[in-house]
DNA sequence: CGTAGTATGTACGCTAGCGCACAATACGGC
DNA sequence: GCCGTATTGTGCGCTAGCGTACATACTACG
């Protein structure tokens, strides 16, 4: 049923250390299993591990007063979930869940911070990845306010799928509906239209994506920022 | 006309440093003078240097494609502009502009960056000042979502108002439009609505609040959150 | 193989905010 | 003191998305 068992370089960030750094962490990398839906971090909460997720993929998220919600951010293998324990807030008022199943591995947060203090490589990479992070929290904010309900969740649809190997989602439409922050209707609407124009296929909490490049032609700019920032930082990221 | 010179400490992240720090850094930092919509840095740009501001507020926002545009967060007295230069990326897809105008102190980018990459208590206010911002953006996102113009202009006037020591505004309504990215009609409206409740007052260009208390009765739970996640990472800083 | 429960489809009235057009006002400069 | 321009007020019709209610259909589990 799972996917081969996971490798260290699957998680971009793991990936980008120096052979010498990935060694020396690895004794201490935990690999565990993350099951839909579970709650890592409540608001003002703490971690007491910091997770590089490699098919699991975490919703960074708030919840509202009157319990609506939205969310600003996922991370899946191109990013981990804790930086508030290396920024120095060690919370947020952010929610942590696990959006789809799957493995991460983990570190214990003192040890994080033990390493991220020694300023080398390590540290560059995380606050790299940490600006791609706003990059992407901005770029949500964006959306949230000028773009269509359609545009949004091809663009979701498109940067989830950029973190799984496969080409189905298992997602119901109602848990998009709370992602987006929007009515699980609008969700149903936007997915039929998409439906009937054969870029995806759909049932009963099963998305299939037929067609991305069709995906791509219905998303907002706003896919494409966050990705290339990505790609940009990570780029540099090598060389220096 | 301008306000009395402004002192070092009036920028929070350089009043949070040790003594002995400010003191090292004072011979390099040079104050000037910032005004209206002048663009600091536009998308993809670099910046040469990194601001402090006193009495300044700038913007940090995009602009669509379509010539729409959003703030995703502001930065005042309370902050900087130019994480960028520290975080590795060198640069963002955001615009930065001057909203209100005023005083900045401004740092060299490779200075800053040599006594960031020391490790000591100013890299620490400076990610802490980092995930202040995050929160900002992030509450953006979501306030973006859900709560209505009214509400959202109530959060913009009390953050903005927090930034300045007087109880006027020197902003046009079209200008606030664009910083949320809303109509300007829409602002029209709602600033009516408020000026009724005798809450603000304004005339052409200029709003003064009469009546804060009332802001905070109209604003949605955005702001509070903001501000609390600010005092708390600085109420610790000094601690630690 | 049947059924309970979850997931999806659909419909309808409602509201916030949009886009546009244009009127009315106030301020700054001459 | 007057005029032109920038700013604000107002009034449409329109659309996206909301809230609610309920119908249908899948699938997992007994």
């Amino acid at each position: 049923m799972q996917n081969p068992p996971p490798q260290f370089n699957q998680n971009h960030l793991l990936a980008a250390l120096p052979p010498a750094e990935l060694e020396r962490l690895k004794s201490h990398l935990e690999l565990v299993h993350m099951p839909l839906g579970d709650v890592l971090c409540e608001s003002g909460g703490r971690l007491s591990y910091v997770y590089f997720p490699t098919s699991a993929i975490i919703s960074l998220h708030y919840i509202l007063e009157n319990g609506s919600s939205s969310e600003v951010a996922g991370v899946g293998n191109e990013g981990m979930l804790g930086i508030s324990l290396f920024m120095g807030g060690e919370n947020t008022p952010t929610w942590a869940t696990v959006q789809t199943a799957g493995y991460c591995y983990r570190l214990k947060g003192p040890l994080l911070l033990q390493e991220f203090n020694q300023g080398g490589p390590l540290q560059r990479v995380l606050l790299r990845y940490t600006q791609a992070l706003i990059t992407q929290i901005s770029q949500t904010a964006v959306c949230n306010r000028h773009h269509t309900i359609e545009q949004q969740l091809c663009r979701w649809l498109l940067l989830t799928l950029d973190r799984l190997n496969s080409q189905e989602l298992v997602m119901t439409q109602e848990l998009i509906a709370s992602m987006l922050g929007v009515r699980r209707e609008g969700i149903t609407e936007a997915a039929g239209k998409l439906q009937q124009a054969e870029i995806i296929r759909y049932r009963r909490g099963h998305i299939t994506v037929l067609n991305r490049a069709g995906l791509q032609g219905h998303v907002c700019e706003c896919y494409d920022v966050v990705k290339k920032e990505f790609e940009r930082l990570f780029r540099d990221v090598r060389k220096s």
